[in-house]
DNA sequence: GGGTATGGTCTCAAATGTAGACCGACGACT
DNA sequence: AGTCGTCGGTCTACATTTGAGACCATACCC
């Protein structure tokens, strides 16, 4: 049985297209031939780019793009994360120089995460995901229903 | 103990602080007020975000960009995906109407899978991600071994 | 005839993520 | 003074997801 529908008509301009070209060009950089593993050193660009797509860490980024947070306003503000996924993600996050961590000499403790310059210029890609997805949603959900429809 | 640190400085231009202004609007869409799951109704944005940003996804449209692929193909082109993940990737990434699936009449069975409309205009804010990464991941990988080295 | 490839499904083990208890200190409230 | 909530996590038990490999029928190639 074949489940093909082609999803709503969308012309790419000029601009898009060029992006593309390049684009190709530079995806080669995803899939290393043959690596034992794709990690930091066989596959950086894929690697950062596991980083910055991770569910928490894309939201944790946007969340700290309007201003730096404290550890428990960041969990109500992403607002379904544990305190273990919270905690791993700020490590990793701080760990690649994304995000920045100031502990206050108060108790009980005080922390205030920050983005770093690094973090904020991963806001512009960040942004442009956020864009398309904005456009894209009505288009998904439309496409769902068509594809459950036929499924059952 | 403090560990923060700066990230190496990036200077954002006009226009990245301009796509930052519209961005700082739009990211509200992905943290929910109370909402008891930030799911397609409540957080659609946030929903289609994680399709998107999910490690297999990104990769499988980076992969079909050039290309339409076979599934061993894809598998071969991807790597390090097992049977299992590829087939639910690419059966979520079909109902989302971001790719389209051809079976041929023959055996044993072929089935082509292409990026539809909708998936190549997913693209272009992927390729502005794969941009980033690209320019980012030395400054990440400094910054990991400057972690590495205060944390032990 | 044997080996390889096709596009998966299924099962089990391993890995990852969630929820909540717990910690000491402090501020707010009664 | 006593109680409660908050802080920023850690830890544990459990739930969920993922990876690895066996398995399936068919066809092609040697």
């Amino acid at each position: 049985m074949t489940r093909e529908h082609p999803g709503n008509p969308v012309v790419l301009d000029a601009t898009a297209r060029q992006v593309l070209q390049v684009f190709s060009e530079k995806s080669a950089a995803l899939f290393a031939p043959e690596a034992p593993a794709p990690d930091m050193d066989n596959c950086p660009v894929r690697d950062v780019l596991a980083r910055v797509g991770d569910k928490w860490s894309l939201l944790i980024l946007v969340a700290l793009s309007q201003q730096p947070h404290r550890f428990s306003a960041l969990q109500r503000q992403v607002g379904d994360i544990s305190k273990r996924m919270l905690t791993q993600s700020l490590r990793m996050l701080e760990r690649d120089g994304l995000v920045s961590r100031h502990v206050f000499p108060t108790k009980p403790p005080s922390v205030e995460y920050a983005l770093t310059a690094l973090g904020e210029a991963a806001l512009v890609p960040i942004a442009a995901l956020l864009d398309w997805a904005a456009g894209a949603h009505d288009d998904i959900r439309a496409a769902r229903l068509r594809y459950d429809a036929e499924a059952g």
